[in-house]
DNA sequence: ACAAAATTTGACCGAACGGTCAGTTGATCT
DNA sequence: AGATCAACTGACCGTTCGGTCAAATTTTGT
């Protein structure tokens, strides 16, 4: 469990997600650590090893707080309610500190980087798949307690999932954090549009 | 109306789309493009100029993808479907070209350099925002048939854009662009759910 | 025909890039 | 005490980056 290399994740996680993945260079990314480069290289053997690095934290940060959601009381429309509202905040908070809404790592950097380094596509495909796990127990409830058809939980949190992604994406093109909720409020009517499993 | 730009806007977007910006250099673009790098630079300022022309003539594209299909006689419901057929075939083409979703030059490019170069930014607001309005018809024309309650169409087409971007975030995380029209399976259940304008 | 303007050329620039490496340090184990 | 090894240092590598420029060529207007 070494410092130095928790420092340089969550480096990386903060120039990675606010400026991209080519406009950070290892030299800077190193000083705003406080480490030299060489270090930065015994840890990890190319900046894109270290972004991967980077996407698994971020994405356990965000995992954890959707199944602290799902396993809170709430009824489960709120629920989802909250699940939108952990982006919403985190980019209000960037939007405050420096000007401009974020984005979500993964998909920066899928969207970056997914064509030219496979590995990083893999890596965002996981974690992907692992918010979406986090995710379906919300939709289960849905379903069990009757406010939506019996449809293919899996395919709901996708939804939810895409939902969220595509608030980002109008969030970041119009500098405006809010756009996410603001998908959120479609969210249990696109659920419910869903065909039931026969 | 000059016969080397274009062909440099071309090559701008079919490069940009599929590797990101960071990962092409100019040297690179003008090779393929059959322009000295010299003459690009007559034309453009700047590589990020040459990227703000790419995102106009590429958002047109689609522009006009979608205000056909809003001026069709189909059913409204179907109008909506076919806009997620629009970017789901792209991305199946370049798959099936290049073995991998491209995703949309728009979001990208916004989300790869949005908090980096201020008026690509913008360029990619302007983007969202005419694509928007192309679809806002469709919209219109759902409420005044009755298919969905009376809801702000501003807001509606949103949600419908919104959705497809989620959708190809999700098609690029994992290189399957079957997800954008499963994303436009929920479209009419979300609007549905939009609270009516009193 | 000729001048003016637009286009094209390719060599060139300094800076920054990602990455390497030989060697130093300091803690841990025998 | 001596050996071992991960952690760390900082100078250094070749390459590529975005961008420039003076000169040559072609196109256009008169």
């Amino acid at each position: 469990m070494s410092e130095t290399r928790e420092k340089l994740i969550d480096t990386a996680i903060d120039l990675f997600l606010t400026r991209g993945y080519g406009a950070v260079g290892t030299a800077e990314l190193c000083r705003q650590a406080g480490v030299n480069k060489g270090t930065a290289y015994h840890f990890f053997p190319s900046k894109s090893d270290l972004l991967i690095a980077a996407i698994e934290k971020y994405t356990e940060k965000f995992r954890a707080a959707f199944e602290r959601i799902a396993a809170s009381d709430r009824a489960p429309e709120d629920k989802v309610r909250e699940l939108f509202k952990v982006p919403t905040s985190a980019n209000k908070k960037c939007k405050s500190e420096h000007g401009f809404s974020q984005g979500c790592l993964i998909a920066n950097m899928s969207l970056e980087l997914g064509s030219v380094e496979p590995e990083v596509r893999l890596a965002a495909q996981r974690a992907l798949k692992s918010i979406q796990a986090a995710i379906e127990p919300i939709v289960r409830e849905l379903v069990s307690a009757g406010r939506i058809p019996d449809i293919d939980t899996r395919r709901g949190a996708e939804i939810i999932l895409g939902l969220i992604q595509g608030g980002i994406v109008l969030a970041k093109g119009n500098n405006d954090p809010s756009k996410i909720v603001q998908m959120g409020r479609g969210a249990i009517g696109a659920l419910r549009e869903l065909e039931p499993t026969s």
